[in-house]
DNA sequence: CCCCAGGCTTTTC
DNA sequence: GAAAAGCATGGG
């Protein structure tokens, strides 16, 4: 596998970690910890990663037949990784994307860290690099909203909507632990998320599917709903996101893509749509 | 000045 | 019930 720079710093469930690349399909993970999450650190990014994943399992055959070219476009695509992340980081990181560009959601969880995470040393090459952690339930709780709201694009609803979380998971409210159980059905895992203010399907099924490891969870975006309308010809693409439309095409979406791993089908669509169509380089 | 960006909520018909 | 308007800012 590869990734997309010599190196990447990152910060997993607090460890400091280096990845690095060291050759065409091989990369290095380096970190003083032995241990994330109580989990042996090999194991752990095994998981992470979730190597499990083949995307043959997600584009069968007759996927293949029914769309020779886009599938010959989007195998380059298929070493793509969807990350098993932390479910409080990510549900606040997604609340902090609505309708605005990739790098002002960037932007707004950098802040966040700078200003309400801890700060982690990290030695690379002889040199020391401070990293944030991602500030913990109990800290942004304790935010007041209209502070807050300087990391947030200015928006106060959003920042109100994130400290509630904050609240929720602080508190036990919102138990995440207990949403990570895959036996519960998608939809019932959704409408559950969705009580929450800040939430709506879109980002619903973003925590489930990036934080909860729910790979049949289908995120549509207006990335998603244009390349359902270009590449897969779906009439109800055309039409707006109203939460029925939305529906639709989510249905449609499971009859395209394995249904178990349609979400990560669709992430591999996404960005391949993004880089390839839309030319656009930010992850 | 327009529209669009990894949308959600409130108002209005 | 479903559509329309408001939220916020930066970039094309």
């Amino acid at each position: 596998m590869s990734i997309d720079a010599e190196y990447y710093l990152s910060v997993i469930r607090d460890i400091p970690v280096i990845i690095k690349q060291i050759s065409d399909n091989i990369i290095e993970i380096q970190s003083d910890a032995r241990v994330i999450n109580s989990v042996l650190i090999a194991d752990y990014i095994k998981s992470y990663f979730s190597f499990e994943i083949d995307a043959n399992l997600i584009f069968q055959d007759d996927f293949r037949r029914l769309n020779p070219e886009l599938y010959s476009l989007l195998t380059s695509y298929f070493s793509l990784r969807i990350l098993r992340q932390d479910p409080y980081e990510t549900m606040i990181s997604f609340m902090c994307a609505q309708g605005i560009g990739m790098h002002l959601i960037r932007k707004q969880i950098g802040m966040l860290k700078k200003n309400y995470g801890n700060k982690i040393s990290i030695t690379l090459s002889g040199k020391e690099v401070i990293l944030h952690s991602f500030p913990t339930p109990e800290r942004l709780a304790a935010v007041d909203p209209l502070v807050l709201s300087s990391c947030t694009n200015n928006n106060r609803i959003r920042a109100k909507n994130i400290v509630l979380a904050a609240q929720g998971v602080a508190d036990g409210k919102i138990d995440l632990q207990a949403l990570s159980d895959p036996a519960i059905p998608l939809a019932e895992l959704r409408s559950t998320l969705c009580k929450n203010p800040g939430i709506g399907y879109k980002i619903a099924d973003c925590i489930a599917l990036f934080g909860l490891g729910r790979f049949d969870a289908f995120p549509i975006d207006t990335h998603v709903r244009q390349y359902l309308g270009k590449w897969f010809n779906s009439r109800t693409a055309l039409r707006s996101l109203t939460p029925a439309n939305y529906l639709i095409l989510d249905a449609e979406a499971r009859t395209l893509l394995n249904p178990e791993l349609a979400g990560y089908g669709g992430h591999i669509l996404f960005h391949c749509w993004r880089k390839e169509i839309k030319k656009l380089h930010s992850f």
